[in-house]
DNA sequence: CAGTGGTCTAGACCACCAC
DNA sequence: TGGTGGTCTAGACCACTGA
């Protein structure tokens, strides 16, 4: 059994078992030896397996299922959540048509490119100065009105040939997760409202100096560490931000 | 013993032993009974009292900390938590100065008024039109500078004598819990870009047409009524709205 | 030191699902 | 019908607090 309390743990700093099977199982994830939308063994098999009793293993998987990281289905089993349409638009996708509807937006690619990250980038994004990056930038569409104009920054290490390989999907957080097996696991967003400069609004279509929302928001990993920026100016005439506070 | 698992029950619908105990326990909040800030009975005298296992009403309660509701102290005991200023700042209160710093804000009362509801206000609260509510305007600061000019609206019916028994204090939620045992639990905050109407804009020092951060907040209690209708429009020249994503 | 919450275990039974 | 997650219980022991 490896999973034991020793006498130094003990001293320095006190992390419960169900915390070590969590860290172990996270890693998992985190290494792609669980695939998202995978199903993962039974609470007992992986308590027979790490020398915990059932329990243990349940309160680890229910700090991953409030984390978002699993999805139980009783009867079935556990899966690994993968970053489908309908939970991005729950955890991530905040803006709303006024009428309340809530869908997944739509997406028009303006520009991709590889370039150097300039000392804005580098710092949001925890990588040396000068460092390659993948720029895309974009218009986003609910019903189909142009709603949001954004650029997305993203380390090119992390993610090999994004820019050539293929047509860059609409869901990016799914293919950061199913090609290059990076998770987003959690995001901060800082909101402003500005004026729109004249480059996004005729991409909007509205006029140049129109109130928009503007969202800075920093992708987190698995791990803690910063994957993503995301800078996205936001038509609010028609649509709204939704925060809950619980 | 009171709680247990009828078979009419059971045919109906399947309610947990848990939940029964945690709404058993949230409805002693609700009722004032259990006063915030106050200490509540051990684990294991609740479970005596309601005749069921300490585990179950660890369940409960572990439940209600996630919620707010309680706050447990190892070693000391479980407390209903207040409404104090830490809280407030963690849970309802978003923005936040550019360089991060994060304060409670200071208040300045511009006008409290009782009277009757128009529609767009009796729709928001879940009361007919006409009744009585009370409106509070104020601006608010952080670190001297003001930042947000807000109105809120209140039934008069839940709040007598709020507007003209005493001046109105800083910290409303406060005031809601200790006075008028009504805990704001939860809020849903709407979000736009909007240029700064003329009134506002004298009050906050800024240029009529400003972009500034429109939120509509409604506020809603512990059995999932509406209790506070506020709009703030918010400078986000030096101050940003914070939205983490779990 | 007594009392509280926090962790861990073991076992029983229920609800749900697929075969 | 068997396997999964969900609930409930009982008991042991650990960590933390305050008198």
């Amino acid at each position: 059994m490896t999973l034991t309390r020793t006498e130094k743990e003990r001293s320095v700093g006190f992390h419960p078992l169900y915390r070590q099977v969590k860290e172990r199982l996270v890693s998992r994830i985190a290494t792609g030896a669980w695939q998202p939308g995978q199903i993962i063994p039974s609470e007992f098999q992986i308590a027979d397996e790490l020398g915990v009793s059932q329990g243990t293993v349940r309160k680890a998987l229910d700090e991953m299922t409030a984390d978002r990281l699993l999805v139980r289905r009783q009867g079935r089993g556990t899966f690994v959540a993968a970053h489908d349409e309908a939970r991005i638009l729950f955890q991530f996708f905040k803006l709303t048509r006024d009428d309340g509807g809530r869908e997944f937006p739509d997406s028009e690619i303006v520009a991709v490119e590889q370039t150097k990250a300039t000392d804005e980038m580098s710092e949001k994004l925890a990588i040396a100065t000068a460092d390659d990056v993948i720029v895309v930038k974009r218009v986003r569409s609910l019903s189909g009105e142009k709603a949001v104009s954004e650029r997305i920054v993203i380390p090119a290490a992390r993610f090999p040939e994004l820019d050539t390989a293929e047509p860059v999907p609409n869901n990016l957080y799914g293919l950061y997760a199913e090609r290059y097996g990076v998770t987003i696991a959690q995001a901060t967003e800082t909101l402003k409202a500005i004026a729109c400069p004249p480059d996004d609004a005729a991409l909007l279509g509205i006029k140049s100096g129109t109130p928009v929302l503007a969202i800075d928001r920093t992708g987190i990993d698995l791990s803690g560490r910063p994957v993503e920026w995301r800078f996205s100016l936001c038509r609010t005439d028609k649509f709204h931000y939704l925060s809950d506070l619980k």
